[in-house]
DNA sequence: TGTACATCAGTGAACGCGCGTTCACTGATGTAC
DNA sequence: TGTACATCAGTGAACGCGCGTTCACTGATGTAC
């Protein structure tokens, strides 16, 4: 007979569950660095001191909150560099999966932007290792595709963080335009296409 | 007869100054949404209420902290994009002049990281404003370049703000290296001008 | 299946503390004559 | 130059409030027999 997880592991996995989604509707409007553990817990309607059970304190929650919006994304990553259309296509699809995704998850997309850089170490160190590992698999994806011949892993690396940073750019403007000009999309989408294609042509006639 | 400052508007702005310096000191820990007012006058060596004197709030001195960070940064962009030499020769004399920005005013940077995405909005505006100034600057001082022939004022602006972005990228890395690992240095110093020259491929052979 | 005991997620009272803000004040500096 | 009054940067006491953390607790769930 298979293992179903017991009653009270299942009510306390909903519990942290709403606690992190609390805190990350919380951190669309404050930094992790200022945010109060009486805060995440009232609006989840818990007592302070269940708090406890899940987290240490806000910034171990913080390093979770990591864990869960960027673990997903990695799947997407994967699949927008090794698609095997031409370059133009290629980027088109980048830039709408972006979009796309800021659309669906924004509330991801500005925690991560806003902690990257934030006032809570360990979420920083969570964050900078997982954009190492995107580094790392958009890296593998390139070394795939014929145009990466004679190209060093050095440099192939360099290339790759090039393009996560510039996918965070991206998303990054579509989240400004999305909540202060929304008919600023269109003009997103052609800057971020422009400058993913100069990149693009960068790459082409690299040592070339 | 030439007016000086009076006795009392003269400390007036020695103590503002000391605020903004020591505010800048206590945000290499935390984040300006955290900031506590008493925490900056305590640093200062003053009453709680002096800071009244001088800012509505921590997030008005935010905004002041933005213009000094950024303010000074004006020549040195102009200066790095307009010198004369080929574009090899740029490339590396930029990355330096950015390094040695970092050694000098590691604060300037790490503030600017952190709020650009912070949580107090009227700082993210600050800096937003500042970053789109520093854009059009560059994106002039390109248009006086014999390679931008050709050149849309639209792809002008889109490869000023790359380069824009990319100055803050590894500015960023300058500053993590800085104070986590500083034999990382020359290993920055070579990625950084890696991505520039291949940006700056990218810009010899758009549209050709 | 039923019973007796163990576990442990969530509770609620209590604590000491530092916060932002108000207010009337002081005394050095500035100004008018 | 000297005097009388105005200004205003910085003070210090006081306030109410929400914070993080502790502790002993409760009662539903889990386990052993």
């Amino acid at each position: 007979m298979s293992h179903t997880l017991g009653i009270r592991q299942a009510q306390k996995q909903k519990t942290r569950q709403a606690l992190l989604d609390a805190a990350l509707g919380l951190l669309e409007e404050q930094s992790l660095s200022s945010l109060g553990l009486r805060e995440v817990t009232r609006a989840v309607g818990v007592a302070p001191t269940a708090f406890y059970r899940h987290f240490r304190s806000t910034a171990d929650l913080g390093v979770a909150l990591v864990e869960d919006t960027l673990g997903s994304l990695h799947p997407m990553i994967r699949t927008t560099v090794s698609t095997a259309d031409d370059s133009e296509q290629r980027i088109a699809r980048a830039v709408e999966l972006i979009a796309r995704h800021v659309d669906a998850y924004p509330a991801h997309i500005r925690f991560i932007a806003r902690e990257r850089h934030g006032g809570v170490q360990p979420v920083r160190d969570a964050i900078r290792e997982q954009l190492a590992r995107f580094g790392q698999e958009v890296k593998d994806e390139l070394a795939k595709d014929p145009e990466s011949a004679g190209w060093s892993d050095d440099d192939l690396l360099m290339l790759a963080n090039l393009y996560v940073d510039q996918m965070l750019i991206t998303a990054s403007l579509f989240l400004e335009a999305q909540e202060a000009a929304p008919e600023e999309r269109d003009r997103v989408i052609q800057v971020a296409t422009r400058q993913m294609r100069l990149i693009s042509i960068g790459r082409h006639h690299w040592l070339g």
